[in-house]
DNA sequence: GTTGACCCTCACGCAGCGTCAGGCTTTACG
DNA sequence: CGTAAAGCCTGACGCTGCGTGAGGGTCAAC
């Protein structure tokens, strides 16, 4: 079975033991026997894992018990937008390192940092995690069903449509002006998302959390200057 | 200090025992003193954690010893790059997965399974630590040697423009041509990108083995189809 | 003198497995 | 039929980067 879908045996005995794949049957001597619908429960899982669903909300989710997934994948694609664009932040900050550097020569930490610094501070814990209470879940559904579908189309299209230049654009150089103009383009669209938000200003709030708690706090004291 | 620079107190403890930054002086009664150049330190770490750096090779990079920072960053950004485009994949993938759930009301494990497949399988582990053993960042050094600084140059140019235009693409449907034809310049750049590694195939290899172990051996067995 | 507000040092906890250790089974080969 | 290699089993500890107490000292103010 491990073999089978890619994932090493001390996965499946974990998963066994979390409860999220279990196998059908055991062997007398103990083996554990994998059926057909084990496999498939296998590939749900790892196909969710895969989308950055930490395992006791797959198990959640897998076992039914009134869970919208389609509000849970929502919330993801939310904190995955947010993710990607930290990461091509960062990306433009050692971009921006690195070229300092060639020139001068010398390591101009204050330019990483107070690149790194407007990214959110925060290293690459998974965003997931935070969105994820019960409330919050619900939330995001009541939202969804209040907004307007044609305004949630228009700016899923908007968001497609960026979203696909970026790809279209993997050869950049982060300073350039054409980047500097993607980067606006995924800012204001940020906010018209954002916008829609207004209503549940609990769910704003924890977005916000990390950047407040982690970035603020340290903004207003740039280091020595 | 935690609250100068916005960490926890628990984390100056947690990087005082690492040995990372540890207070230049302790009051009689044991409490930590951290002084300007603690202070600048820190900064340094929170930069270099920021940029995903894990936290021992903060201390080797900032304790000198012939660390080469340069490599490590384009180390860092290669890993980047990669990571954003799987990203972009999965955000592609539950884009699907909606997509095709709220026009047939029933989801479809196995289109987002293979979405997710293609995507490499992994959850979301750092891409970094993998790349860094000694000898490969002093491959990467050595490569960045003996490529021609034009084509670098080119094709850092290209991955700005690529970036930059993916950036400005925050509202494209996964799906949409558009969207199709910047994760084609993608690809085309990373393979570019790639080609230069051909004379390091130990490094190569580094790379591709997530790829080959986690993607391929369960590619070729779609579930049940 | 006492009350907070901080500080200290252990030390366990989490996610998601990797990685032995120590011990049966099963299979293949001679 | 014996044995060795390969594979399975069940613990149990390790790793990252801290969060979160427990239990106890310190410092300034009232």
């Amino acid at each position: 079975m491990a073999a089978r879908v890619g994932v090493s045996v001390r996965t499946l005995h974990h998963y066994d033991r979390l409860g999220l794949v279990q196998p059908s049957a055991r062997s007398e001597s103990g083996y554990r026997l994998y059926g057909e619908a084990d496999f498939l429960r296998l590939q749900q899982v790892l196909t969710l894992r895969c989308l950055g669903f930490p395992l006791r909300r797959i198990r959640d989710v897998l076992d039914g018990e009134d869970f919208d997934v389609s509000a849970s994948l929502c919330v993801q694609r939310f904190a995955l937008r947010e993710r990607i664009e930290e990461l091509l932040r960062i990306e433009s900050a050692i971009g921006d390192a690195l070229a300092a550097h060639e020139r001068g020569g010398t390591w101009d930490w204050n330019l990483v940092l107070t690149a790194a610094e407007a990214a959110g501070n925060r290293s690459g814990g998974d965003a997931m995690e935070k969105y994820y209470t019960p409330e919050q879940m619900a939330q995001f559904a009541e939202l969804r069903a209040e907004t307007p579908p044609e305004e949630i189309e228009a700016v899923e299209r908007e968001w497609s449509a960026l979203l696909a230049d970026v790809r279209a654009s993997r050869g950049l150089e982060p300073a350039s002006p054409e980047a500097k103009a993607l980067v606006a383009r995924w800012d204001a669209l940020q906010e018209r998302t954002m916008a829609h938000f207004a209503s549940k200003p609990g769910l704003v709030e924890a977005i916000g959390r990390n950047y407040e708690a982690g970035s603020f706090e340290g903004m207003d004291r740039a280091p020595q200057a």
